[in-house]
DNA sequence: ATGTAC
């Protein structure tokens, strides 16, 4: 059976595309990206329609590829009563995410600088496979992380009180269970604290290169020329290993419980059950510790623009969490109800109807944080209410991979790539040339052209884009 | 994404 283009940007995967399903399956693309979607993320976007309690539709946003069980830019909301929770739909790497500090610096001042200030960021901010950080948290400190997150970053003194109004969920989410998280996460994540990882995750000196939006620009205290920083990274090891650990909990679950999934991979537990209980509350300590992390990077990137500019600023605009389940009210045929939001790879894009949404940008909506892949442009859009009857309030979250890492291996080399970045006037620093190549900007979608499908659908409004100077990864 | 293997 084939999906069916049903409007500009929208194909529906018919519920007659894999027995069982519950709910018709969306893909959010244009002509030409829907190309890109492999048969393989299609066919998981039915599979998650097949799981119980499921509400709307089982969707993919345009930048949608293989993931674990759920694809990667995979949205799916269950019902409080007879809905499920599944790691697969969280992802490895919980709370994963980013933040944009906007600095009052315009950028011609600081690009003779760019060399000199990417080299203190990438001292200031450990980096890399297996890096552990400066802070060396002791095993209270974790604890009181996976509790309270950034709120509790900022009581050691990372960043200020008001950083966490222009957080998701205040940087720090109810329902932590540290009981629930194990020894090797622990051990794992104690040390991690404080450190940006690897792969696609980066922390980058960028220049607002176009407004879109004057107006909402302006709120958000964007202008042409400044200078921005965003942070893109996740709760490292920890997360990974309550993700690992959790699984193979809801493994068993689903066998215990009797449900019936199409993929072994889309483990999960019924709402209500002590193992979905269990899992929420160790993902709600992987979010809490991934805000804190991205709060604690956030204060040393301050230390050093205040090191080379004395007395300059660097407020956070925005903090957006793009791998979490959460608990939310929507109107479900006509009715509020509480579903358990799962994104995976996708971002919350809550419009001014929605009371989530900072103070400081009531009227406008939230704003929606898309990185670029490295080298390329990120966007900065401003969630609409629209979104809340497409999507659930959700928008994609980067430009998807369109080469696996192994295949990036083979054909570019680290030196290359570096070069060509270089020429476009991009300094680069990282710990692991292989990466560098793993992470070329070829292996990934224009992230223009996922933008425009979400600007397109009413989604989210293009506000701002924002192009790289200097970029520090793993 | 990730101590890329219990």
């Amino acid at each position: 059976m084939e999906i069916e283009k049903i409007d500009d940007n929208i194909y529906e995967v018919p519920i007659g595309y894999r027995p069982g399903m519950r709910v018709p399956g969306r893909i959010f693309v244009s002509a030409a990206l829907r190309e890109m979607v492999e048969p393989g993320t299609v066919d998981q976007v039915a599979n998650v329609a097949t799981l119980p309690g499921i509400v709307g539709h089982s969707m993919a946003m345009p930048d949608a590829h293989l993931g674990y069980g759920f694809p990667i830019g995979g949205v799916a909301a269950f019902k409080e009563q007879g809905g499920i929770i599944s790691p697969g739909g969280v992802g490895f790497d919980i709370n994963c995410g980013v933040r944009l500090l906007r600095s009052d610096l315009q950028a011609r001042d600081v690009q003779p600088l760019i060399n000199t200030l990417l080299d203190a960021l990438f001292q200031a901010v450990p980096s890399g496979l297996g890096s552990t950080g400066r802070l060396h948290a002791t095993d209270r400190q974790l604890t009181e992380s996976f509790l309270r997150g950034a709120e509790w970053a900022v009581e050691e003194g990372y960043g200020v009180e008001s950083d966490l109004d222009f957080c998701e969920e205040n940087g720090s989410m109810p329902g932590a269970d540290p009981s629930q998280v194990g020894v090797k996460a622990r051990k794992r994540g104690r040390p991690q604290l404080g450190t940006l990882g690897s792969g696609n995750h980066f922390l980058e000196i960028q220049r607002v290169e176009e407004i879109y939006n004057p107006e909402i620009a302006k709120r958000f205290g964007l202008f042409k020329g400044q200078i921005t920083v965003m942070i893109h990274c996740g709760s490292r090891g920890a997360g990974h290993q309550i993700c690992t650990d959790h699984l193979d909990v809801l493994s068993k679950a689903v066998r215990k419980y009797n449900i019936d999934i199409p993929d072994k991979q889309l483990a999960c537990a019924p709402l209500g059950t002590p193992e979905a209980d269990h899992y929420f509350g160790a993902m709600v300590c992987a979010a809490n510790y991934a805000w804190a992390n991205r709060h604690i990077i956030a204060h040393w990137t301050r230390e050093v623009f205040d090191r080379y500019f004395p007395g300059s600023q660097l407020q956070l605009l925005y903090d957006v969490a793009h791998n979490v389940a959460k608990i939310e009210e929507h109107r479900v045929e006509g009715k509020k109800e509480r579903l358990y939001v799962h994104r995976k790879g996708a971002t919350r894009a809550f419009g001014p109807s929605r009371t989530e949404i900072p103070a400081a940008y009531e009227g406008l909506g939230q704003p929606v944080l898309i990185p670029g892949s490295m080298g390329t442009a990120s966007y900065v859009l401003c969630g609409q209410d629209k979104a809340l009857d497409l999507t659930f309030g959700s928008a994609c979250h980067g430009s998807g991979r369109v080469m696996s890492r192994s295949q990036a291996l083979r054909q570019f080399t680290g030196k290359e790539v570096k070069a060509a970045l270089n020429r476009d006037g991009i300094a680069v620093r990282s710990t692991s040339p292989g990466m560098l190549a793993e992470e070329a900007p070829q292996v990934y979608k224009p992230s223009g052209d996922v933008v425009d499908v979400v600007h397109n659908l009413g989604i989210a409004t293009r506000v701002a884009r924002l192009v790289p100077l200097g970029v520090s990864k793993g």
